[in-house]
DNA sequence: GCGACATTGTTTTTT
DNA sequence: ACAATGTCGC
């Protein structure tokens, strides 16, 4: 049905669209928005309709090439928006360009798909629900939901939980799929571990299945077996879009580099943007080769370099260039800009975590006495666990501050709890949700009679509500369990009845009472129960919003949309307030944005780059990649630091400074002395530092010194002076490490104290 | 079915 | 250090 449906309004954007092109207004906006292009981004938006790669350096105005090419391709191209698909990696990433798209253009256009790929698919398979073997009313199960799943499959399979983890089971699935590969695809002749986890993605694939439910990987794999099995439905595509346009090209995976291949076919014409120094999500999958596998695939592809950076100053530029060139496997590319060399960046070497702490903060008091604003400012650091001292500092001098990242608001257990609720009306085979509610809230349905249950379901293979529904039926089920399964059988029928005619959110209202969810968290005592009820709430105000956001123009039941956007689209929550927060986040998260003033934080060996990705090369020029991303963020000032000794896994670990910043030219850098009078924290009491004088002419060479935990072992180098001296000591157990002087407590030979 | 203890691992994260 | 699981006893 939704082909025919296609079809006919293809035509009607048709018309619309060469009545748009006709129109003078927007011949003279198109030349406007040419004037404000540089000569490099000119040639990519007005590149020849065919293929065309595009190498864009951080700053140097990506998305507004993509949308400008998108606004050429319809006005001067004629191309009908109809024929034009721009797929995004993230939500934002969509949301921004349909946003520029709307404002650049003179008309609003119809037809034009712009997404994630994983919303496309999604669009894709509900209107192709049939020949994708899915149930019409198909639920997407988030990576938490498919983690419960695969928990249950594995014990399913009588497989020792210890020997087998969800979570390796998990992205032993999610792998492969990425890869496009299914069990019978795997090569698992041989015994081995692999074979078990083959018949661990066998036994879940069945499992989602009987369900009705489908994982994020699943989507895309699903999709492109769809297109690669139904000639009809692939031509259909095929010949609609004449015009792709991929975003963030270094981050696709197999997977998605395969559908985009089978949807260009041999006609359209796709531009690939990207930039291969900024691929950082290499460990879920992303193949940065894609890009250079871009030019032998795609016929004739052009190759365009965006590399005047609009964003940082002549020295952060420099800087981050001079990083990258350490990195061998490069396409190359130089940024450069025409604008002013700025200050130089500042390099702050700390004692400990919370000394560096404390000079973020007190940078950034300075900035804002100065009249800077909270929300230009951006803390990065590698792992989230290192926000917390920068939180409690922060929290110390008053400062707000926001923290990107962490729970979303469709992630939150109540809210989970309650979707669960309604998944179940809509599709009472959805197992996953089954499970989830049966006994939340409690309702004395215990564990006996669940795995009756599943084991019937499993013999049957048929759903757990079917299994219940059967039992009860058959009468073999005991008095109490069976009368306390009955009631939530009946409960589930009741809301399905109850709640057909509803608005969603009066839907979702009623569920959280009926199914006992609001008087449970009412009960609980405690602050956290309050701010549980008030996250019911906001899913109520959610479901209100979305019921007045959605269009008609997919004719999906609005509590389907509403679920399929709950798991898409987990919601940030973050826009919601304006007040002036400093933005605290992990480099990955960073990705995309900027700030005038950013500080770089934890730049140490062992912490950035990390313990793990030290030894493999490739992992380490990521890692690299990663560091090149943070500093290609900041636009007028960039700050970095590290500390001598921070606090990691409860441990006091020393780290040398790490080896990116000895990679940025010495001549760009300032580097800020420690205050030697510095007051040690009421944390270390043992500390003492010593004075300049104390140690100005150092420990000789080849000394012995003992340790308390290393023991006993000999210098092998000092560096530095004053309450900044760090030696390196060869231990004998414990092998070569660098100490900070001042913290170390070594003994000298001769029981002198230092 | 719940609370008290033990065990465990601990980059990055979207969809 | 610490949080987030899992196990055990009532």
């Amino acid at each position: 049905m939704g082909v025919i449906a296609i079809v006919f309004s293809w035509q009607n954007e048709d018309n619309a669209a060469s009545q748009l092109s006709s129109d003078r207004e927007s011949l003279m906006t198109m030349e406007a928005l040419l004037k404000g292009l540089n000569e490099k981004q000119r040639e990519a938006v007005t590149s020849p309709l065919g293929n065309a790669l595009i190498l864009a350096g951080a700053g140097s105005g990506k998305t507004r090439v993509l949308v400008s090419r998108i606004a050429w391709l319809i006005e001067k191209e004629q191309l009908s928006p109809h024929g034009i698909l721009a797929v995004t990696f993230t939500n934002k990433a969509a949301g921004e360009m349909r946003e520029r798209l709307s404002r650049l253009l003179p008309h609003p256009v119809m037809g034009l798909w712009v997404g994630t790929f994983h919303g496309l698919c999604h669009r894709l398979l509900r209107r192709h629900f049939k020949d994708a073997n899915l149930p019409e009313q198909f639920h997407i199960l988030d990576s938490d939901d498919q983690g419960r799943l695969i928990k249950r499959v594995i014990a399913a399979l009588n497989l020792d939980s210890d020997q087998w983890p969800v979570k390796q089971a998990q992205s032993f699935i999610n792998g492969r799929k990425d890869e496009g590969l299914r069990p019978q695809h795997i090569n698992a002749l041989h015994y081995g571990p692999t074979k078990t986890l083959v018949s661990i993605y066998s036994a879940y694939e069945q499992a989602c299945q009987t369900a009705g439910v489908i994982d994020f990987a699943e989507l895309l794999l699903r999709t492109h077996e769809l297109l690669r099995d139904n000639p009809e439905i692939l031509a259909h595509y095929q010949q609609r879009f004449q015009a792709i346009l991929v975003d963030e090209f270094q981050d696709t995976n197999t997977i998605q580099y395969a559908w985009i291949r089978l949807l260009a076919g041999d006609h359209a014409a796709v531009m690939a943007v990207g930039d291969d120094d900024q691929s950082i999500y290499g460990w879920r999958g992303a193949k940065v080769e894609n890009i250079q596998q871009f030019s032998r695939d795609f016929r004739g592809a052009l190759v365009y370099r965006l590399e005047q950076n609009y964003r940082s100053t002549s020295t952060i530029l420099t800087a981050a260039n001079a990083l990258i060139t350490n990195n061998n496997s490069r396409m190359g590319k130089d940024l450069w800009t025409s604008g002013a060399e700025g200050e130089k960046i500042m390099v702050y070497s700390a004692f400990n975590e919370l000394d560096e702490a404390r000079f973020v903060t007190e940078r950034i008091m300075m900035e804002i006495n100065q009249g800077g604003s909270a929300d230009e400012i951006a803390i990065l650091y590698r792992s989230n666990a290192q926000s917390r001292v920068l939180e409690e500092a922060l929290l110390r001098q008053g400062i707000a501050y926001r923290i990107y990242g962490g729970m979303r608001f469709f992630d939150r257990a109540e809210v989970k709890d309650t979707l669960a609720y309604l998944r179940l009306l809509v599709n009472p085979s959805d197992d996953t949700a089954f499970e989830r509610v049966v006994n939340f809230p409690t309702r004395g349905i215990g564990e006996k009679t669940l795995e009756d249950l599943r084991s019937y379901a499993k013999a049957e293979t048929c759903s757990l509500w079917a299994a219940a529904k059967h039992q009860l039926d058959s009468g073999e089920m005991a008095q109490r369990a069976g009368t306390a399964l009955a009631r939530f059988i009946q409960l589930i029928e009741m809301l399905q009845v109850k709640t057909v005619a509803m608005e969603l959110d009066e839907q979702l209202s009623e569920v959280m009472h009926s199914s006992g969810l609001h008087a449970h968290f009412s009960k609980i005592k405690g602050d956290k129960s309050e701010s549980r009820l008030d996250n019911l709430q906001e899913l109520i105000n959610a479901a209100k919003q979305f019921r007045y956001d959605q269009d008609a123009e997919d004719e999906l039941p609005l509590v389907s949309a509403f679920l399929a956007h709950a798991s898409l689209e987990a919601g940030d929550m973050q826009a919601e307030e304006h007040e002036r927060y400093v933005h605290l986040m992990t480099l990955h998260a960073a990705k995309g944005l900027e700030f005038p003033l950013v500080f770089l934080v934890g730049m140490e060996e062992g912490v950035f780059p990390g313990k793990q990705s030290m030894e493999e090369p490739g992992r380490l020029e990521e890692e690299r990649r990663l560091c090149y991303v943070g500093m290609t963020r900041a636009m007028r000032k960039l700050i970095i630091s590290y500390a001598e000794v921070r606090r990691l896994y409860g441990r006091e670990e020393y780290h040398r400074p790490s080896r990116f910043v000895r990679e940025l030219p010495a001549g760009l850098i300032d580097e800020v002395r420690v205050k030697a009078r510095y007051q040690s924290p009421t944390t270390i009491t043992r500390t003492k530092i010593p004075s300049d004088a104390e140690t100005s002419n150092g420990i000789p060479l080849g000394q012995t010194v003992v340790h308390a935990k290393f023991g006993q072992g000999v210098v092998l180098a000092v560096e530095g002076n004053g309450a900044h001296t760090r030696v390196q000591v060869k231990f004998k157990e414990q092998g070569v490490k660098w100490l900070v002087l001042a913290y170390a407590n070594l003994i000298l030979e001769g029981e002198q104290f230092l």
